[in-house]
DNA sequence: ACGCCGGGTTGACCCAGGTCAACCGTAAAA
DNA sequence: TTTTACGGTTGACCTGGGTCAACCCGGCGT
């Protein structure tokens, strides 16, 4: 059983074995703004590329952390839980961006780190990352920009957990995922969602049958059109509308 | 006016120029874990303490970021504002606790800080720290914790904000403030409320009447002695209870 | 091809917490 | 000392979203 497992892991670090320098993500991970020279350095450090099963976990609560994690291709959510099993999702996080930064603070992981579809990571070993990021000004300044972006977001889910109603907080959600696709090339209009209902619903603070009541409103004012976890926005201005101007 | 204004400066800095190694907030603040010479380089660093009175604001959103602060004592909030004039407030902060790291990830501050007591703190210059904490592997390590930290803390407040009750929520709320309290050396189970029961619903998505009700049960049930801001925790566990275990 | 199952939708009903309004207490202003 | 104002408390009522339950649909395993 560990045999095969190791066999696995071999193949398929031989099979994704890519450099940050030839990474079409580099722009928006964490290589932004370094030389090439830099670049190389910074290859050098993340050494170890994995592929996560739909499913499967990323690292979990309570396990020792020892590196922060870019997502090369895949789609992740985290989510902590209390004691008696209720879930919050606190982020999904998709390819470019950083997992594992809560796990700093106390040298073991605050969340669990969960792929919604199969996905490959980078592994970047945190202390060699403090290391090169004292001799790169760059990247030093770049990881705190990440960081405090981090925080940034975490206020602006507060804002919507604590002063928004249902379709503000699912307009907000819609129109966050639409331009974080259009940063990536891919299409700010039209695309599936990664997450079930409840997750979305967990991530809002809403149950999952009032998340997909408010898509079917939606749907009927001709904002989207829904079908399962296809969403295509038909009025994005409308949208923006709803989540700043209180009806 | 201006000249009344520097002159008070002047005076201030007069006044409250103490030395980071000389302050007893300093295993709470940023230098916590340094050498005593490594102290002495963070000290020149800390030009700036300012006293900031009631109601003022250390800054606000928008502003240009160029410093981070250190709240040597008083107490604040901070919190931002929907275009509608919705107010959420983002947390409460007090002595030892940092204050701005929003602002690192635009170069701009993304919320106001208000001074709900008057209070002192102390501006530590971003650039500089970025560049101490390069040359101090310590600085650099317990700054890169405190950052994640903060992450931390917000991850907490979505789950209170998504899956618990005003009860909880209240619980929760008291029990933090009573810890904090005590790990700066005072009653943890005795103390005032810096803020107004809508500034405390705004920070945990609750209206200031539901505050006060919730106030008023806890105390009818025995949890808690409340007289307007003052606070006495009569039974911690029954609070701590009501956190974990729907009811 | 069929049945199963997990996710999604929809309806009926309910309740925690919001809203609105009256009133109170304390502390600063006059 | 009195006045005023702001924060806090309490009550009556309302409603957005939760709860519970039935049903639907599409994909997967057999």
């Amino acid at each position: 059983m560990t045999q095969v497992h190791a066999l696995n892991q071999d193949i398929t670090l031989a099979v994704i074995k890519t450099a940050c320098s030839s990474c079409n993500l580099r722009e928006l991970c964490l290589p932004y703004g370094l030389s090439l020279e830099e670049l190389e350095r910074l290859d050098d450090l993340v050494s170890t590329r994995r592929r996560i099963k739909r499913g499967d976990s990323l690292y979990r609560g309570s396990e020792t952390f020892n590196a922060i994690y870019a997502i090369r291709s895949g789609f992740f959510k985290t989510n902590v839980l209390l004691d008696d099993g209720r879930e919050q999702v606190t982020g999904f996080q998709m390819a470019g961006e950083l997992l594992g930064l809560d796990g700093i603070s106390t040298e073991r992981h605050t969340c669990n780190a969960i792929a919604l579809e199969d996905s490959e990571i980078c592994a970047i070993p945190f202390n060699q990352l403090e290391n090169l990021s004292r001799e790169i000004h760059a990247l030093q300044k770049h990881f705190h920009k990440v960081m405090s972006r981090e925080i940034v977001r975490d206020h602006g889910v507060m804002m919507l957990l604590g002063t928004m109603r249902a379709e503000e907080r699912l307009a907000a959600f819609l129109l966050n995922l639409s331009q974080r696709f259009k940063a990536r090339g891919f299409s700010h209009a039209e695309f599936y969602l990664r997450m079930t209902r409840e997750e979305i619903g967990s991530y809002l603070g809403l149950k999952l049958e009032t998340v997909s009541r408010v898509f079917s409103r939606f749907q009927e004012e001709g904002y989207i059109a829904v079908q399962q976890k296809h969403i295509r926005i038909v009025d994005i201005g409308g949208l923006k509308t709803l989540v700043n101007h209180r009806l």
